[in-house]
DNA sequence: GTTCCGCACGAACGATCGTGCTATTTTCGC
DNA sequence: GCGAAAATAGCACGATCGTTCGTGCGGAAC
């Protein structure tokens, strides 16, 4: 048998459980004891693949990040260019966070945990969004010279508000488990969107 | 001296304390002995007052609202219905932001820890959210009387976007340290309003 | 003047934390 | 297969966690 090695591949078990459990207890509430007894390892076995808690931290972040944008982001950009990638991206994102194992999600936990926290983590956490950023403000750039934008929109603050909609979806649909949070984050979207397109261009004339 | 009990009155020091160092390190990572130190008491002197770490916690959360409420929502409600209130509520809320000691804001820090750890601080933290979605919900709903809104704004809808961008702000502000946060924040709340408005009535028209 | 109560203290508890060591087992190139 | 190297286990450490208990101090009530 080859591919990886052994303990690449454990590795990969062992990040798998910890995003996860993570997601649940946030990445300051991971502790090595419960992913080793989830993973059917000893503490100092799983430790040693990692070195410190902090690594582990960072790995548990890319994990989680790589699959973020394995999921939403690359099958959104399959889609035309324009307003149609910003729906995948949405309808992506939002299917991300209903299907999603309980939890929600390690990053936005781990973005409201770490924010006053500086050191490696956190760094990685900062370089991870303003990725995100650049990703959400390219598909916007990218609509703009498809013509289903208007020449004046602004992508960064297009990814702003956004974002700001995908948090408050989660936070409402996480946390006050509101029924119609869904179909707020839809509007509000739609309500971008109305925004951005030319004037005088009804929704879908330009499709 | 009369005033509140001495006990009471070192309650409070304590959650003042607490409230402050829960900012930083969120509502999971409060230790009783930190505050402890902190406050220059026993840890078994302080544990006292409550009788369990999730007391505390529960404690803490209703200090934190409080504060929220008497320095955001209270003040905002003396300015005039409508579009103004409104201003006032989001420049309250910015300057909360911008202004607080380091550590950014318990509420929001509680809010992914517990989004899936069921019991009695959960619980409260809802309650205090839904009371927030429905101060803000009365607000537009005052607008809209007022016909600073058209009658077909659902106050819900906007509270749901309002909080959004709130997010998005501190999100932004707090974790990538992005200097145009706040003008960012203010420029989608400003098209929130302008959605808002009856057609034909330019920003400032109706003041 | 004695009793009682609110309040805080110090010590200790079992548990668990992250982190080092040292063996022991497993894997893999030759 | 064999031996080097990688991977895992076992054990122990100091620290800190939330919590409990007994105790002492000070003022209020009687």
């Amino acid at each position: 048998m080859d591919g990886p090695a052994k303990g690449a591949r454990t590795r990969e078990v062992i990040l798998q459980r910890a995003v996860t459990h993570a997601c649940r207890v946030g990445l300051a509430g991971l502790t090595i004891g419960d992913i080793s007894t989830a993973v059917g390892m000893s503490k100092s076995g799983l430790y040693a693949h990692f070195g410190s808690k902090e690594a582990l931290q960072v790995a548990v972040l890319d994990t989680a990040a790589q699959e973020f944008a394995d999921t939403v982001i690359v099958p959104a950009l399959s889609a035309p260019r324009g307003e149609p990638r910003i729906r995948a991206l949405v309808e992506n994102w939002l299917a991300c966070g209903r299907t999603r194992q309980p939890g929600g999600c390690v990053i936005v936990k781990a973005s409201t945990e770490l924010d006053e926290q500086p050191g490696p983590v956190r760094d990685r956490l900062r370089e991870l969004h303003q990725a995100l950023d650049a990703s959400i403000a390219r598909i916007i750039a990218g609509g703009v010279t498809e013509g289903h934008f208007r020449p004046d929109v602004d992508g960064n603050q297009f990814a702003f508000d956004l974002y700001a909609m995908m948090l408050g979806f989660y936070h409402s649909y996480r946390l006050l488990e509101e029924p119609q949070a869904e179909a707020r984050a839809r509007r509000a979207v739609e309500a971008l969107l109305d925004a951005a397109r030319p004037e005088g261009v009804a929704r879908g004339e330009n499709s």
